[in-house]
DNA sequence: GCCGTTTTCGGCCCGACTGTTTTCAGTCG
């Protein structure tokens, strides 16, 4: 797939032409970048069909470069232009304050390309003697070049999503604010988050603000107004908070959950029907027509209400102006988690205290899936230790009647595509996950047949974690998956969408890719402790974000009904 | 550079804040 490389390199000379000054033609480069990005088919697919100029926002010229960086991997512009501005744009755009303009500036008047030169001439005072900078600007950038260095990522959404809570009970508790919201891109549950944005409806904003830059969670104050503040957490990340009246609390929430894209859509949409919509409201003329909830705004624009977790411009307003969006899962539709962990291999507790956990959770069952045999390093179990804990856990379900422990195991895939445990094993399992978990550098083709090695065995129900990925530390490995799909589609093996924070795998574009193959799925934490049971919202979010309904994911049915879409 | 149930040319999302400015450019979300 080269989807993600034709997307980046038009971004890439979007930032290029950032700096010159054709505004529109940037927006143009942008637009067509995000079409690919939201492709759910091959890019390839696309150009050998001769269909490419009909992706909204390609036109002749886009469709050109699209086809000179598919045969040649580059294009001629691109190169150009990396010719013409020999900068480190992405390092430089993560300074706050930095923007293009001053990215040009600083490079054509001093030769700064990088961190490391801005840093040098800023100290040297070389900054402030440009035209449009001072000394508060240079002094401002000294210290952002600090934080750009630190925390240039982007935070795990399961990182932040706790601490965006915290600050939002505290307020809460204060009893000084009518509503309090998180917003931005942790409402919409994206894996990775840039900042955390509160949302408050006050009668008294002061004591709001001031109470809020004062929370022992916050590291630094960098504005403090009387209707936005802005801190830096410990920890690095930023906090925003806002005041809103509720009678335009709706259109600031739907405005600061964004996501940017469709924000943009949204508003053509207004001006389409003779309306103008910003975070305060929708208007004509000067007459507020909505803006107190979200709802209504969506219903004045004669569109069904979208969710968070849909508003990427990926087709959601197209279906909701059809009345076609789907009807999501939700966290109550699941019933059990069938991918978990004890001290059997590499778990923190014994069985009890997991199967106490997935009580807590209200689950009608759970199943512990440990590691297998040539899995050392998590201390996998064999073929006898496995029949041993089966054992156990039928004496452990005599005892129960409100939840049901089913036996299981990940099995490794080897790197011949092989498992490591045998069939006549396997064969006594509920629930057989089959994983990689070495040799995730290997070539295409290698590991995409060992899935598809995997998947043919009858006795695999679920593969785990299907691409590998880590997110900041390891992207996914290189496989087909357009053949993963069809293979598990024919077979009737499900795909996992992993709900460690790390992992989120299948990731929101591969189950909307999953589910057009007609793929079913199952969402489970991979939990090694009883508490990352509760990380399983992160994995229905990341399904939400893929489309997925109640329909698509099999943990959401009864025992018998889950058991039955299992394979045998 | 793209696009068209008012358009093949003239548009292209909106508002706030900051720092540099005497009316605005750049950045951010």
């Amino acid at each position: 797939m080269l989807n993600e490389k034709v997307a980046k390199i038009l971004n890439s000379i979007a930032d290029y032409l950032e700096m010159e000054d054709d505004f529109f033609r940037v927006k143009a480069y942008r637009q067509a970048a995000h079409s690919v990005e939201v492709l759910t088919t091959d890019i390839e697919t696309i150009h050998q069909e001769g269909e490419l100029i009909k992706l909204p926002g390609i036109g002749q010229h886009i469709a050109g470069k699209i086809e000179e960086i598919i045969e040649k991997g580059t294009a001629d512009f691109y190169e150009k232009l990396k010719e013409k501005y020999p900068v480190n744009f992405e390092e430089l755009r993560g300074v706050e304050g930095l923007g293009p303009k001053t990215i040009k500036l600083l490079y054509q008047e001093l030769g700064v390309k990088n961190l490391d030169d801005l840093e040098r001439e800023a100290k040297r005072h070389h900054i402030r003697r440009l035209k449009g900078m001072g000394d508060k600007k240079e002094k401002a950038l000294l210290e952002n070049i600090e934080f750009a260095r630190k925390f240039k990522k982007r935070s795990l959404l399961g990182e932040v999503l706790p601490l965006a809570r915290e600050v939002k009970k505290k307020i809460e508790k204060l009893s000084l604010a009518d509503r309090v919201e998180v917003a931005g891109s942790i409402r919409r549950y994206k894996e990775t988050v840039g900042d955390i944005d509160i949302l408050v409806i006050t009668s008294h904003p002061q004591e709001v603000m001031d109470y809020f830059v004062s929370l022992d969670l916050v590291g630094e104050i960098i504005v403090q107004g009387p209707a936005k503040s802005t801190v830096r957490l410990m920890g690095g990340v930023e906090c925003d908070i806002r005041v809103f009246d509720e009678e335009v609390f709706g259109a600031a929430l739907m405005y600061f959950t964004g996501s940017q894209e469709l924000n943009v859509e949204m508003r053509k949409i207004a001006i389409s029907r003779g309306m103008k919509l910003s975070e305060y409201g929708l208007f004509k003329k000067e007459d507020r027509l909505a803006g107190k909830t979200e709802r209504e705004i969506f219903q004045a624009l004669k569109m069904d209400y979208i969710p968070p977790e849909l508003r990427e411009n990926r087709g959601e307003v197209e279906a909701s102006r059809r009345g076609d969006l789907p009807s999501l899962i939700e966290l109550k539709d699941i019933r059990g988690d069938v991918h978990l962990h004890s001290k059997w291999s590499d778990g923190k507790t014994g069985l009890e205290e997991m199967v106490e956990g997935a009580r807590k959770q209200g689950y009608e069952y759970l199943a512990f899936t440990e590691h297998t045999g040539s899995l050392k390093i998590a201390n996998g179990l064999d073929e006898e230790k496995l029949m041993q804990q089966a054992r156990e856990i039928d004496h452990l379900n005599d005892e129960l009647d409100d939840i049901s422990i089913l036996k299981g195991a990940e099995v490794n895939i080897d790197l011949d595509g092989g498992l490591d445990i045998k069939d006549e094993v396997l064969q006594e399992m509920d629930v057989v996950i089959a994983a990689m978990h070495s040799g995730l550098n290997q070539g295409y083709f290698d590991l995409t047949r060992r899935i598809v090695n995997a998947m043919e065995n009858e006795n695999v129900d679920i593969i785990a974690h299907p691409t590998g990925r880590k997110l900041q530390k390891r992207k996914e490995s290189e496989v087909n998956l357009n053949q993963i799909f069809e293979v598990a589609q024919q077979t009737g093996t499900l795909l996992e969408v992993n709900s460690n924070p790390l992992r989120l795998d299948l990731r929101d574009m591969n189950v909307k890719r999953a589910l057009e193959h007609g793929c079913k799925l199952v969402i489970n934490t991979d939990a090694h402790s009883p508490d990352q049971l509760n990380n399983i919202h992160l994995g229905v979010g990341t399904a939400r974000r893929g489309w997925a309904q109640k329909k698509d994911v099999v943990n959401t049915l009864p025992l018998k009904g889950f058991l039955k879409a299992l394979k045998n």
